[in-house]
Formats: structure tokens, C-alpha cells, sequence
DNA sequence: GCCTAGGTCCCGTAC
DNA sequence: GTACGGGGCCTAGGC
């Protein structure tokens, strides 16, 4: 839980206290929230300009930094983990400058007017579970092979070939090999391109017969033309489903399978 | 700039008091940041739970919403824009629920303590410009010389004669040579100089029709004048563009690997 | 360090 | 509306 001495909130704070307070905060490794006025600079991979307007800028304790507008999911500059932070002074305005390197990238944000300063040290243990996601399908698949089809046996997943990673590869009733390229969504023509460079690879590699199946809730028209035209096949598999199943068999990992 | 009546922040505040100025708050369309102890529950397009922990939570005028923990780029859970917003007790917590068409999501945050609470009227109207590197241009049109025209040919870059470096140099489809500066920003007349300069100087050297042509994302009026009056020509040449040829260079040649 | 691939990707754009 | 590609994508995982 929060002391009073872990938070600190300031109201109209004049730059000279913010930038006390903020390489405080950088060197401790607090999470701090600024809401003010401010134009923001860039140059790295690209360069861009952001001119004056109120923003909210959060910097975190791992060193990302994030501007955001009154708009939008995005944030309309940031920096990822990792940067060096440094808060300074110059005509009257508060800079705080963000570097990183790997790429060489600078964030330079501007400040003539700061409404609030915040300062916490969040403490956060929590747990993040997600369902449902190409991951829980794969693993789904692995438990309940016939969600491909009757006879299907895996063999390996995630398996490294030229081309990249295999989903999953195995054999049909009649022994054919067969290689599983999963969706999690609607499948489109890149997913279908995908999974023919594997197959593609595969029978060069290894001169024989080679199934393709693509595994994902949908497939748009597009890449179902394109699909029939190389000979590969569609497999209707819901990832909620997949869900299901792995609830049913929740003790038992991935890597329990193969044992 | 804020009005004091524009900016809200509370320290602490009792659920009730949170709930009451959060609904005011969604219904003229403020920008809130909210930071305390919270769960997260998500369902949509998958699933995800988030267990109790210490998060900033900013909920802008558009509806989208943003959990952040204190580490990272990325909200661990999020609802883009356009979403319907709700805040009320259970259980003497606070329940925010963010509600989405098309997918159809629901984000649903529980509060069970809250440290600070604000809301601002943010006033934004700064534009935001995302330029390419003046060598990002100068690369991208080495690799697609048709950005200054049709059969231009470069011969060389960033190449010293007397009076100083020039960008790029070649020949027209009906080769007469050509003198290349580039601008990044809106060129101006010192460009518009610095290219008669190295125009006048290939001219006296090579005792030839040397061309010299300005390629920059625009040109100010009177460096557009002063370009006529000395018998130079302008490009317009969109650095996002420059940006999009050189990424997409690099991916083909990654992809190129595979073919 | 590079490369591969997923994401509740988001977002713009073309059809 | 759907589909497709791009992003300063970010992030994780493998080599």
C-alpha cells in the first residue's frame, strides 16, 4: 500500500520544484505522471515535431516514457524501456530528455507550464492471464488433434526451419506429412503465404508429399482463392473452444505432452 | 490554457466522490487519470484477468482507455477509442466499465482504493509532423532516382567540389547533368542559394548545361522566386515517403532470402 | 547482435 | 462494412 511518503502530487508547481523532483524520481526509479503544456522533439529511426498543446506524459520506472494527447490509444511520442532520463532547465521551460541507444533514439519534451506533477511508487505484483490466444489454440491442438482432423498426430511445434517457425507439424491417418499454420483471427493472404513457404520448404527438404492445413477461426475470400490455388487447405478452429478444452485440461503443460 | 474550473485533482478521494466527478467526467468528455489499486477484467476478441495491484488508469474525451502498470511501452489492458463508459460502487469498490461494438469488448476495472484523481480539460491543437532524415531522402532516392523524375541516373553523392558537398549528382534521361539538393523541411531561399552555388560552380568547371533541381517536401514563395529567376528547378519530395521506400527496401531484402 | 513472428496489436486506406 | 499493409510499431524467443 502507498505511504504518504511514497506520493507525491503538486499542483501548479514551478519548474525549479519539478526538476528537483523529478531526478529524484528518475534516480529512484518512481513512476511520474506530468500533465502541462508542452512541444516535443524527436530524432532517431525517423524525426518528428510536435508543436505546444496539453499533454499527459508518463515516465516510468524502467525508464519508458510515454506522451499521450487528449485523443487516441497511442501515444503521440514515447520511448521504450530502458532510456536514460535527465530533467533540466533552459529559458524558463522544464526539458526532459529521454535517450536510448538501439537504436540511437532521443525524446526531448518541452515544458512551459506544468498543471500537475505526480510521484508514486507503484507496487504491483498482480498476475496477467490471457485466454484465448494463438498460444492456448496451439496447445488446444496438441491435446485435441482431431480439432484438425480424424488421424492427425503431431509431432513437434514450434519447430525452427529455413524459412522460420513451424506452428505445428505431424502426420495424417494415411501418414502424410502435415504442417498446421494457426490464426487466431479471421486468416487473410499473408497467413496462407505463410504457411505455403513452409510447405514449400518442406517437400523441397525433404522430397515428399506435404499437407498443408491453416488453422484459424475464418478465412476472408481472398486468401481462400489463394489457398485452393496452392493446394493448401482451410480448418475452421474457434479459439474459444480451444479455451475450453485447455480448461479441461489444466494441469496438464505443454510439455507435459511429449513426455 | 487550464482554468482552474478546467482541472480537478483529488488526493485520496472516497469512492463516492470518485464515481459522482467521474460520471460528470465522461459526460463532457474530460480527460481522467486515475491512480490505485485495481483488478482488470477483459473480454472481446480473447480474455485476460489482471489481479489487484497499484496502476495509473487514463480514460480520454474519446473513450479510449488506458491501464498502465510501472513498467513498459505497452497498457496491459486498453479500449480504443469510441467506447461506452460507466462508473459505479459494488461491494465498496469502484467499477469502471468500458464497453465496445464492432469487436464487441468489454474492459471492467475495479477500484478498491484510489490515491488520485484527475481531470482535465486538455486543450491540444499542436500539429504533429513526422519527417525522414534529410539521408533518409537522400538514401530513398538513390534507390528510387524516379522521385526526382523519369530516367534520372545518379552518379554519386555527397561529393565536394570547391564550394562544398552535393547531395546528390547524375544525369537526365537526355543526359544533361543534374545537381541534387535536398531539404527535408520547406526549403528556403539560403537552399535555393546553396544549390546556385553549386550549379554556377559545375557550369564554370565543366563548361556544360549543368540542371539543378531542389527536392524538398515544399518550397517557401519567395525561394520559389528566387529558384525561377535563377533557372532552377523544384521537386516536391514527401519525406514519409522516402521512408516508406526505404523500409520497404529493407524488408525485401530480407524477404528476397526466400524466393 | 540479428531474425522471426504474434498482438485484444492499432490505424489508415482501398474496395 | 471487410481486407490488407504499415508502424519510430513493441515484445518475446531463438540463435
Amino acid at each position: 500500500m502507498q505511504d504518504s511518503e511514497h506520493i507525491i502530487i503538486c499542483e501548479n508547481p514551478s519548474i525549479n520544484d519539478v526538476i528537483a523532483k523529478l531526478n529524484e524520481a528518475f534516480n529512484e526509479r518512481r513512476t511520474t505522471i506530468i500533465v502541462g503544456s508542452c512541444r516535443v522533439d524527436y530524432h532517431g529511426r525517423a524525426s518528428s515535431k510536435l508543436e505546444y498543446g496539453e499533454r499527459i506524459v508518463i515516465i516510468k520506472e524502467d525508464g519508458s516514457v510515454l506522451v499521450h494527447r487528449s485523443k487516441g490509444y497511442e501515444p503521440v511520442n514515447w520511448q521504450p524501456s530502458g532510456c536514460v532520463l535527465q530533467a533540466l532547465k533552459d529559458n524558463d521551460e522544464l526539458i526532459i530528455k529521454a535517450t536510448k541507444r538501439n537504436p540511437s533514439e532521443t525524446v526531448t519534451i518541452f515544458f512551459d507550464r506544468v498543471y500537475l506533477l505526480s510521484i508514486f511508487k507503484l507496487i504491483d505484483e498482480g498476475k496477467f492471464s490471457l485466454y484465448a490466444s494463438e498460444e492456448d489454440m496451439q496447445r488446444a491442438i496438441l491435446i485435441e488433434p482431431t480439432l484438425i482432423e480424424e488421424g492427425f498426430k503431431p509431432i513437434d511445434y514450434e519447430r525452427k526451419v529455413e524459412p522460420g517457425f513451424i506452428d505445428i507439424y505431424g502426420v495424417d491417418k494415411n501418414g502424410r506429412m502435415v504442417v498446421v499454420e494457426i490464426k487466431r483471427r479471421t486468416a487473410n493472404k499473408e497467413a496462407v503465404l505463410q504457411l505455403a513457404k513452409y510447405v514449400e520448404y518442406l517437400r523441397k527438404d525433404l522430397s515428399r508429399e506435404v499437407r498443408g492445413i491453416l488453422a484459424a477461426p475464418d478465412i476472408s475470400r481472398e486468401a481462400n482463392h489463394l489457398l485452393l490455388s496452392l493446394k493448401l487447405e482451410f480448418r475452421r478452429v474457434d479459439p474459444k473452444k480451444c479455451f475450453k478444452i485447455l480448461k479441461k485440461n489444466r494441469v496438464r503443460k505443454i510439455t507435459d505432452f511429449f513426455k
